[in-house]
RNA sequence: GGAGAGGUGGCAGAGUGGUCGAAUGCGGCGGUCUCGAAAACCGUUAUAGGGGCAACUCUAUCGAGGGUUCGAAUCCCUCCUUCUCCGCCA
């Protein structure tokens, strides 16, 4: 979530960005008069805390002295009442302003392309040589039955559309893919991890996947728990409510887990075979690192990500997400994007995203920051993702792209 | 799933209703001493929020959330979690 700070003290420049996003401004100028009240209520309630607290003492020291306390107590008793009702107030308050943050997303760095929707998304590299193919291409569903390696309708059979299953040399490609990725994000300084790929609804919301995408997971309601959609989920939760050293960051991580999306919504839209599945492969790459270097870092990851992309040969490119269309939690995005000869457009394999200090905020991932005077200060970690990178698309990029007659 | 015991500051560990945000020890940081270091000694060492230009000050926090009370780390309830034992199981 964003620092209501930034709200409070300029509300009319987060209007603006959020503009920038295609979102509706309007809202701010309600937070701005609920946080305004809210203020007021906590200079209230602290004052007469205080003056409980004192009178409490008080108290403490008569009935030390054997003195009669009756009066005070009494007197105590409904100023306590009146905390209490205007707590309750403030506890409203605080949900209802709570309740409107998490559905405002994170606001566009200086440097994101402005743009309307998609459309204006900026290439910025385009890599890896295009072959050219002197026969009808298969497509990848085509291609997995006839080399007998995929099978979507069995996939159905088990678990319904939108999942596969892998066979044979098809199986084993797609292990040999996942080791692949793994060291080499372990050699670009990545921590392998396995996380749970099922989580608490805590760990949910410290990621800001939720409330705004709970009808995009799958839920297990006698559980209150959901299957990720995403490695980011686990792994950003690994140092939830943790103070890191100065001296450890960045810290960084990679790791393969399944990911769930029920695409709720996303009917009819690139529902052929591996271009939108409910259940894919993926490996992870997070960063926590100093607010000052997460826009390095995010150059660093999307080159990991590329890095693993030119070794596979591939024809690809790298596009810029404009203001209109980057993620809810990010602050800039970067989307690669690789050539299918067979659907003859771009399909996205990987997503890099700066989501500064967005998630950390609820996540409270903070580090000791050195300040001069050996003196430091609690702040808070800036959070990147990427993904480092997803199979489905890839296979599906790889297979027409090494098809022959 | 059943029975029992716990969860306190970076760590260890006191505290069972009234200046307790919390003794003490260790660790960390600064200093004295020293040619230097160790030891010793002195000081300092949580987080969030509010007010103030600032010095500073106030509020909240002892696993989480409720309750009792003028007042809760301390009493009551619910939940989470850790450990030990039993059962079940990949």
């Amino acid at each position: 979530m964003l620092d209501i700070k930034i709200i409070r003290e300029d509300p009319e420049n987060v209007k603006k960005k959020l503009s920038l996003r295609n979102e509706d401004p309007q809202i701010i100028e309600k937070l701005y008069e609920l946080d305004k009240s809210r203020l007021q209520l906590i200079h209230t309630t602290e004052t007469m805390k205080e003056n409980r607290n004192k009178v409490s003492d008080e108290i403490a020291v008569m009935k030390k002295n054997k003195e009669n306390t009756d009066g005070k107590i009494s007197e105590m008793k409904i100023e306590s009442e009146k905390i209490k009702s205007l707590d309750e107030e403030l506890k409203s308050l605080d949900k209802e302003i709570d309740d409107l943050m998490r559905y405002i997303p994170n606001l566009p760095d200086e440097s994101v392309p402005h743009g309307k929707s998609e459309k204006d998304n900026v290439q910025i590299r385009i890599l890896g040589d295009k072959k050219i193919f002197e026969f009808k291409i298969k497509d990848h569903l085509q291609l997995g039955k006839d080399l007998d390696i995929l099978d979507f309708e069995r996939g159905a059979k088990i678990s319904g559309s939108g999942f596969a299953l892998y066979k044979g040399k098809g199986a084993r490609l797609e292990r040999a893919l996942i080791n692949f990725m793994l060291d080499e994000q372990g050699k670009n300084g990545y921590k392998e991890v396995m996380t749970p790929v099922i989580v608490t609804r805590e760990s949910m919301e410290a990621a800001e996947k939720v409330p705004k995408f709970e009808e995009d997971m799958y839920y297990m309601e006698k559980d209150d728990m959901f299957a990720i959609p995403t490695a980011e989920v686990s792994i950003l939760n690994i140092h939830r409510d943790e103070i890191l050293a100065n001296e450890e960051l960045p810290v960084r991580y990679c790791g393969f887990t399944n990911c769930f999306r029920r695409e709720a919504g996303s009917y009819g839209k690139d529902t052929k075979g591996f271009l939108r599945v409910h259940q894919f492969n993926k490996v992870e790459l997070i960063t926590f690192c100093k607010p000052e270097e997460s826009y390095d870092e995010m150059e660093k990851m999307l080159s990991h990500a590329c890095g693993i992309i030119d070794k596979l040969g591939l024809h690809y490119r790298v596009i810029e997400l404009c203001t209109a269309d980057i993620g809810f939690a990010a602050s800039k995005c970067y989307d690669i994007e690789v050539w299918s000869y067979a659907e003859n457009k771009w399909l996205e394999a990987s997503s890099v995203s700066n989501c500064t200090d967005y998630q950390s905020r609820r996540a409270m991932v903070r580090y000791k920051k050195q300040l001069e005077n050996n003196k430091s200060k609690t702040e808070l970690v800036h959070i990147l993702n990427g993904s480092g990178l997803a199979t489905s698309r890839l296979m599906v990029a790889l297979l027409e792209a090494l098809s022959d007659k």
